[in-house]
DNA sequence: GCAACCTTGACAAGAAATTGTGAAGGTTTG
DNA sequence: CAAACCTTCACAATTTCTTGTCAAGGTTGC
């Protein structure tokens, strides 16, 4: 099945069939005259990376670093390191006021 | 530290840094008045996603996407949906001829 | 209490990604 | 061989994301 066919298919345009190619979300073979071959598994990769782009709300660029975080070892390596970073710090409970608490107490202040 | 200092720290704005942690990249604990109060780790967590941006190519919602599929099982697992059918399909060797391969056949039967 | 900073929210400027379209040419299939 | 499709490339329209800025008000620390 060639690109505007598979278009029709999954409900896009040839276009982005070929740029979703670029992004590395899909990758049909190619025949001997370079045209792009869409099988079953084409079809059902670029279904499912429209699918995703909408469940999650994300652009296909950012659909495609996350596959990039899945496979790429030292992008997976530093995502875990930003991940460990960005969990709140070495602040115990009593560091910081609970923000509600605080301002109830300040109202009651106030009204004293 | 608040989010003004925090942000030469790191070399961005405070506007960069409220968008980041909008985004879920860091995570500033709040102090009892509601600002942000910005420790070393948070610092540390505001520059690593910073470098990343630049060092991947990617925008800071494509990074919050890589955190989430590793973070999240379900996206992590459509994703490797995805990552599966996308590699090329079940086409053995001689499905689809070489591109180059069979470019070189043509030039020579006109040549002949 | 005052100066300097912060909060959220909204609007708008700017940059970037996404998508369309056309040109020049090659492939496929009947 | 001819119609219909495809290729890549480049440019342009669009949309979306990113970033700045302002307003109205609250917090902090001297």
């Amino acid at each position: 099945m060639r690109v505007g066919d598979a278009a029709r298919q999954v409900g896009t345009s040839a276009r982005m069939l070929r740029y979703a190619e670029q992004l590395g979300l899909v990758n049909p073979p190619r025949t001997g005259g370079g045209y792009r071959h869409y099988g079953e598994r084409d079809l059902r990769a670029a279904a499912l990376a429209l699918e995703l782009q909408a469940r999650y709300g994300v652009t296909p660029a950012a659909l495609a670093f996350g596959l990039r975080a899945l496979e790429d070892p030292e992008a997976a390596g530093s995502l875990r390191r930003l991940a460990a970073l960005r969990a709140t710090g070495p602040s115990g409970p009593g560091t910081a006021l609970d923000f509600e608490t605080a301002k109830a107490r300040r109202l009651l202040r106030l009204a004293s």
